[in-house]
Parts: C-alpha cells; sequence; structure tokens
RNA sequence: GGCUGGGUAGCUCAGCUGGUUAGAGCGCACGACUCAUAAUCGUGAGGUCGGGGGUUCGAGUCCCCCCCCAGCUACCA
C-alpha cells in the first residue's frame, strides 16, 4: 500500500517563514504515521522558481532568474531539515526533468484536444511586459510595482480548455466526497465548479518571461501555475535514479495547501489531469492562515514570526505541537509567543514531561527501577480503540483531533497516578501487588502515549522510548498492552523549563 | 448582491441523526497530596448557547426573519 502526501512547493521569491514550516510539519506528520504503519511512502516538497516575480526580482538585484532561483532555493531546502521533516524529495521547478515532463504532459493535454489558441485580454504593464490581474491594479488602473497607467491590451494565448470539464469536475466531487478536506473547503470549490468554468490561459508571451517553454510554440512559456501544479506528478519520474516512481506513488493520497490556493489544487488541477488522461488525487486537505494579531502570516505583509527562534530556543518538536495543537487544522488561528510558552509550559513540561518523570522516578524509587511484571494492566478500557481512532483521524485529515484524542489519555494517566497515590501503596505491605499494577500500568501508558505522539513529536519520542528501552515505534507498537519495558532509569526532564521570557 | 462557514463560560473551543441540572482545556479562586520539571489531582465561578419568531410534550441542536465576523464569487504567485 502506498501512499504519497505533498507541500506546495514554495515560491522562491522570499523567505521561508513559518508559514511555510506549518505546511511542511503537516505534510511529515502525516508521512511519518503512515510510513510507521509500514506503508510504502513518498513525502514531497520542494520550490516554485517559475514566474514574473522571481524574474522582476532578479531583474532588481542585477541577477539572472537562475541565480536568484538558486540562492534562495537553498533556503527552503534547509528548512526541511530543521523541522525534521522526512520528505522523501525535493523538487525544483528549474529541474530539467520538470520542464520535460511539463512539456510531456501538456502536450498531451494539446494532443488530447484540450488546447486552443485564444486571446487573452487585461490590464497590461509594458514596464513588466506582463497582464495583471483586476484586483492588483492599483486606483486609477495603475501597475501596483512601477505605479504606470496600464493600457488595456489582448495577446494570443494558448488557452486550456477547462470549460470542457465542468461535468467530470462535478461527477468527481460526487463520486469522491472527501476529494477536499475539509467540507467547508470543499463546499467553495464546488460552488466555484458550479457556477461556470471559463478556459484558462495557459502560456504567456515568451518575449521576457521565464519559465518552461510551450513546446509546439517555442516564442511562448507555459503559465506559472500549471508548470508549478505539474511538480507533484513529474517529480516521481526522477526523484528516484534509476527508477520512476509514478506508477508506484501516482495518484498522490494528500496535496496539502493553504486556503489561499486551493482554486488552483481543487480545480484546475483535477481538471489537467482528466484532460491529460491521468488519475486524479484522492484529497486535497486545506489548511487556514496563522494569524498574528488578526493579520494573515503571509510574505505579503511584513509581519512575519521566525520559527527558527522557537527552533532554536526550545528545540523542533515543540514548534511542531505547538502548531497542530494550538490551530485546529483547517481553519484559520492565532498563534503567539505568549501562546507557545503557554501551551509549552502547561501541556509539554507539565503534562507530559512531567507524567515521564514522575512515573520513571516512581519505578525507580519503589521497584529499583525494575517494570513490575503483571497479569493483567489497568486502563485497558481507556485506552481501548484509541490507534484506531487516531488513525481514523488522520485519514480524515483531522491533525488536531488526533492530537487531541492522544492528549486526553496524557490527562487520564497523571488522573490515574492521583487515583492510585502509588507513595501510599508503598508503604502498606498487603498492597504491594496493587502498586506492582500501577507502575506497570503508568509505564505502559507512557509508552503507548509516546508511540502515539511519535509523528508530532519524533526526537522526543525517540529518546523517551530509547530510555525505555522499547525503541519501536511501530503501529503494531501503539496498541495498549504492547509492553516490552522491563527496566527504566529516571528521566531527564523532556522539555525543560526555560525561566528567561520571549524572545 | 449571491454562495459557504461561523457567532456557546474571561480566553480558545466540543457539542452526531432535537430529550435528564449546556461540556472540555486554559486562566482565576479555594482545597488535597508529595511520586514528579513548585509538577499533579479535586471543587467552584453559576454562560439570556448573536437577536426575534415558529414547529414540538421538549431545541445551541429543526424552520423563517434579522444582526455581526471570515472566506469565495477565476487567470498575484
Amino acid at each position: 500500500m502506498s501512499f504519497t502526501v505533498t507541500t506546495p512547493i514554495y515560491y522562491v521569491n522570499g523567505a521561508p517563514h513559518l508559514g511555510h514550516a506549518y505546511t511542511t510539519i503537516a505534510a511529515d506528520v502525516l508521512a511519518r504515521h503512515h510510513r510507521r504503519c509500514g506503508e510504502d511512502v513518498f513525502f514531497l516538497t520542494g520550490t516554485d522558481e517559475h514566474g514574473e516575480p522571481v524574474a522582476l526580482a532578479a531583474e532588481k538585484q542585477g541577477m539572472t532568474p537562475q541565480a536568484l532561483a538558486d540562492q534562495n532555493a537553498e533556503r527552503f531546502k534547509a528548512l526541511a531539515p530543521q523541522l525534521d521533516a522526512s520528505n522523501d524529495f525535493f523538487i525544483r521547478t528549474t529541474d530539467e526533468q520538470h520542464k520535460l515532463g511539463v512539456q510531456q504532459v501538456l502536450q498531451t493535454v494539446k494532443d488530447n484536444g484540450f488546447v486552443e489558441l485564444g486571446r487573452y485580454e487585461g490590464w497590461y504593464c509594458p514596464r513588466c511586459a506582463d497582464f495583471k490581474s483586476e484586483n492588483e491594479v492599483e486606483d486609477g488602473d495603475r501597475c501596483p510595482i512601477h505605479h504606470i497607467v496600464l493600457t488595456r491590451e489582448s495577446e494570443e494565448n494558448w488557452f486550456f480548455k477547462l470549460s470542457a470539464f465542468q461535468e467530470r469536475l462535478e461527477a468527481l466531487y460526487a463520486e469522491q466526497p472527501d476529494f477536499v478536506l475539509p467540507v467547508q473547503r470543499r463546499n467553495e470549490a464546488l460552488a466555484f465548479i458550479q457556477g461556470g468554468l471559463q478556459d484558462v490561459s495557459l502560456s504567456r508571451g515568451a518575449k521576457l518571461q521565464w519559465g518552461v517553454q510551450v513546446p509546439w510554440d517555442p516564442e511562448h512559456v507555459f503559465y506559472v501555475w500549471f508548470d508549478a501544479l505539474l511538480n507533484y506528478y513529474t517529480a516521481l519520474a526522477y526523484a528516484k535514479p534509476g527508477e520512476d516512481l509514478t506508477e508506484r506513488f501516482w495518484p498522490a493520497t494528500f496535496h496539502i495547501v493553504g486556503k489561499d490556493i486551493l482554486k488552483f489544487h481543487c480545480v484546475f488541477w483535477p481538471a489537467i489531469l482528466m484532460a491529460a488522461g491521468l488519475p486524479v488525487p484522492q484529497h486535497v486537505l486545506v489548511h487556514g492562515y496563522l494569524l498574528m494579531n488578526d493579520e494573515k502570516m503571509s510574505k505579503s505583509l511584513g509581519n512575519v514570526l521566525d520559527p527558527f527562534t522557537i527552533i532554536e530556543r526550545f528545540g523542533v518538536d515543540p514548534l511542531r505541537f505547538y502548531l497542530l495543537r494550538d490551530v485546529q487544522f483547517g481553519g484559520d488561528g492565532e498563534v503567539s509567543a505568549e501562546a507557545f510558552e503557554q501551551r509549552y509550559e502547561s501541556e509539554l513540561a507539565n503534562d507530559l514531561g512531567n507524567l515521564a518523570s514522575r512515573v520513571s522516578a516512581m519505578v525507580v524509587k519503589y521497584r529499583d527501577g525494575a517494570v513490575p511484571a503483571v497479569g493483567a494492566f489497568d486502563l485497558t478500557e481507556d485506552f481501548d480503540g484509541l490507534a484506531d481512532a487516531v488513525a481514523a483521524h488522520l485519514d480524515r485529515g483531522e491533525l488536531t483531533q488526533a492530537l487531541e484524542a492522544i492528549w486526553v489519555r496524557v490527562r487520564r494517566l497523571n488522573r490515574y497516578v492521583e487515583e492510585q497515590a502509588p507513595w501510599k501503596l508503598a508503604k502498606d505491605e498487603a498492597l504491594q501487588e496493587q502498586l506492582d499494577v500501577a507502575l506497570a500500568t503508568l509505564i505502559e501508558g507512557l509508552r503507548t502515549v509516546m508511540v502515539l505522539l511519535a509523528p508530532y513529536l519524533p526526537a522526543t519520542s525517540a529518546t523517551l522510548l530509547e530510555a525505555l528501552g522499547a525503541p519501536d515505534d511501530s503501529w503494531a507498537a501503539a496498541a495498549f498492552g504492547t509492553g516490552g519495558v522491563t527496566q527504566v532509569a529516571k528521566v531527564a526532564p523532556l522539555f525543560p523549563k526555560h525561566d528567561a521570557t520571549p524572545a
């Protein structure tokens, strides 16, 4: 069974920020989950490097577009390891193989009769040598970059016959109700489709353009969105030297995208694939914006929160945890340094970290570190079905709910400690058997919880499971009662507290 | 304007096909305990479930109207 998950490819006309990190982390959680379930996983991320903004930025800096792309792509490439993201490949749309793949697929689209010549009309800036969309045009019909008055012009373009796919897309949405998740986004995309589809331009005049050449018309390059979308498919042909992974991993299981690019992924993308005779993805999972002071976290606004500061002070796991915990995945959510520290302190340090400390300390104190072998654990009813519930949530793209389900058990374990009060049991000779069960149950609960958290907190999970001498974090090990821990030492604080105030 | 979501305790939010005193987490107050990273556990505050009307034996939970917020209503990536 194969599982393919992608992030959008990040546009190199800017620096990596929290928004990029968010998407990559979400994709990584799914990738890690499925990988440890024993599935054949392919996790793709990369950079989008063509298009006018990159060309213009390069020009401004006196560089070639390729040089600028090379420079910025490195920064995005470095992002993944910093997030502990386990991507299998990093695609760049300037890769020769990608360009060939784009040309090949879109040639097929043309051969299949879904491309035709048309005229694109719009506001044209002679300085940019390109058209501006209605909503980016400044008051007085001026260019947002050069502030000169735009002219109304038209250009001969190759068009993709999107209108021919209205019925097929509607059928797709009917047959695959979970094609777009969550459901609000599906409604939005479907409404767009049902509102009637127009053909869209597939190419742009090549004069000053930076893109993939149209094979049947070298004077044009493909409109950057089609070039970009195709990355999900083209990467498979060359991600692994000497092997074409396309058969193995196409179609994708999840494309994770931000809500700003919903239309491209939920409408244009499946239509292009249909036009090319290729299978469409199983799901497009749409997430919302991270808000800071009620503003969208975006490269177009200056209010970026640097994730690297958090990583430096706390490590990556807390960042991964925080973003998926505090913001309901799919919706918009407020993020702040204060909220981060609050979560870190009360949930990571106090709930989970302290649980590991107190449980391991008790086993050491009352049983010299030997985990009692018992006939049956307590709490089996509390953990019954947990792993399946987590998996079910993840299959629906409900990353926050899955995490919540696990956290309910973390709290349950702390409550169980109070209910059992091992320190009292330890004083009574007659209650030694009960103490054994309590300690064994706590260790097993801790182990289970850490296995389930592995996709979210990979480093911490590995550290603790290693310390417990039960490093197996496979799906089989996620079942409560699997056991395997026989000896423990006092565990060092998993999430040490930081006295200083926020950075 | 139309469409899609949403408006529930100070804060962030759960509440499926309508049914006992409307829930969780955080924060706050008080209490308990001592294994633990001064962590944890318990209790409480008494919220007109956006407003109004209706259906029903009974409605955050269904219907109608209104108010407010967000997004979408096509070619910036």
